[in-house]
DNA sequence: ATGACTCCCAGTGGGAGA
């Protein structure tokens, strides 16, 4: 079973991208953040087109999320049960036997901040939500675009970076968290280049100077773990004109 | 360097992203 995270940044702009991108990459399962899409305007019959069911759950102008896959999904939750969040972020659903979570998690805009607080906030509903969730589905994946890069070698100059959003030892701690509910870091779990990011800035030539971070995750349950067969980030559509600034990332895993 | 780019909604500018 192969699953990938993608933050398209406009669905409505990059859902070229993301066709020519799935008919190259037929992934099982695909979650999409900042569709940026009110729901009555979400392109359901391309991708049906292009053979996926689809689930989306999204809000004007920011954020958005959804989720393709090749296998009906079955009990389809929409944000994090139990908090109270005007913000589409989250889409869970079964495929395949697999609890698939895709997310979005709040950007933080700067520590301290009203926004800062609210990924906290966030974060902490996340968790208390996994660990339930994590019970009813052993087999479980969280995806998606994170804002939080787990360690110094996730970031491409930690000295400039040092304390700041996606960097601070709160964030940090959060993606700790995550994995003491039994989530590994499916990249991690193999060899990787040095300087492997997912996320580079629009501005300053940072895709071409690869100056970036590695902010987009997949999780996979313990349960799962020995199954992983690879985890890439895939930096080909980062070159394509007008790119997302995010680059997909990708399992394999053999069930 | 409080920037740089891209997207959105707006409407010839500004917020947000990361």
């Amino acid at each position: 079973m192969k699953l990938a995270t993608w933050n398209v940044n406009s669905l409505a702009v990059r859902l070229p991208q993301l066709l020519d991108w799935l008919a190259a990459n037929p992934v099982d399962v695909l979650v999409l953040q900042e569709t940026k899409l009110t729901d009555d305007k979400f392109p359901t019959l391309e991708i049906g087109a292009a053979g996926y069911q689809v689930q989306w759950f999204g809000q004007k102008t920011y954020n958005g999320v959804a989720l393709l896959s090749r296998l009906p999904a079955q009990d389809v939750v929409k944000n994090i049960p139990g908090f109270a969040d005007e913000q589409a972020r989250v889409i869970a659903a079964t495929v395949g036997g697999v609890r698939c979570v895709g997310a979005y998690f709040p950007n933080g805009q700067a520590p301290g901040s009203d926004k800062f607080a609210y990924k906290m906030g966030w974060l902490d509903a996340l968790r208390g939500w996994l660990r339930e969730e994590l019970q009813q589905h052993p087999r479980l994946v969280l995806m998606g675009d994170f804002n939080i890069a787990p360690e110094d070698r996730d970031v491409h100059d930690p000295v400039a970076w040092a304390g700041q959003i996606h960097c601070t030892e709160e964030e940090r701690a959060h993606f700790r968290g995550l994995q003491e509910l039994g989530l590994v870091d499916a990249f991690r779990l193999f060899e990787q280049a040095p300087k492997c990011w997912s996320w580079w800035d629009y501005r300053n030539l940072a895709f071409r100077k690869n100056q970036g971070l590695r902010i987009d995750h997949i999780l996979v349950s313990e349960a799962l773990r020995g199954a992983v067969a690879s985890c890439t980030i895939d930096k080909l559509p980062r070159k394509n004109e007008r790119p997302s600034d995010h680059a997909p990332v990708l399992v394999d895993i053999n069930l």
